[in-house]
DNA sequence: ACGCCATATTTGGATATAGTGATATAGTGA
DNA sequence: TCACTATATCACTATATCCAAATATGGCGT
């Protein structure tokens, strides 16, 4: 089981990938592209979200290969660089809704 | 399915837990508290990490509540703060196993 | 060429995070 | 009380991240 145990490198690339999520506007983004892919301006209005930040954030999930980008007639059309990304998005999705129905704060 | 898209303060929440996740030695740390719980030692000779750094990043964990102690006989023994991490662990190290193996990176 | 649209990058400054070494606290046994 | 073990915190420097405003690129219609 725990490959991330013993082999550092792993960890190290692991957590570079959960870095590049570990941000609302970027979470949000691959939430969004798990449902369909989208230009930059479908994705400013979905999430209302101004445009220059949703390229900052963009560029920094396509370097952590997250997401790919296919230009199609004047449009940038984001999406998921890998299907599994939809299991973890589900996964944290689920940890988390029954982690906020559940009671109280660590210190 | 999308929660995380219209919700913003979930995807804050989460995020937070995400980032408390996205580095190496804590995700090494969640990854070995998935096998069994363990003390501050037991981690730092099992991850060869000094016990100073752990200490630090326990810190982060507990807050972040995704880990617990509980002292017991001098040891303050740490464990998963909830089960469904062990799902999420796996679900991590499947969706870059997958990754590490196929080709190419990014720009 | 000009202007416009969609997108990307640069820059700057405030804030946050990481690691290190030294030190602090807390409990136990002699 | 002293020493010891286990754990936590502090002070410090280095580095990374965030957001936002301005600017840059690239294709298209006229």
């Amino acid at each position: 089981m725990g490959t991330l145990v013993e082999e550092r490198p792993q960890a190290v690339a692991c957590a570079e990938s959960l870095k590049a999520l570990a941000h609302p506007v970027r979470l949000r983004v691959i939430a969004a592209l798990c449902e369909r892919e989208e230009s930059v301006i479908g994705l400013s209005h979905r999430l209302e979200v101004p445009q220059a930040i949703l390229s900052q954030q963009l560029r920094i999930l396509r370097m952590a290969d997250l997401v790919t980008v296919k230009r199609e007639n004047g449009f940038a059309l984001y999406a998921l660089a890998r299907p599994q990304l939809r299991n973890l998005i589900a996964c944290i999705e689920k940890c988390h809704g029954e982690a906020a129905a559940g009671g109280g704060g660590r210190r």
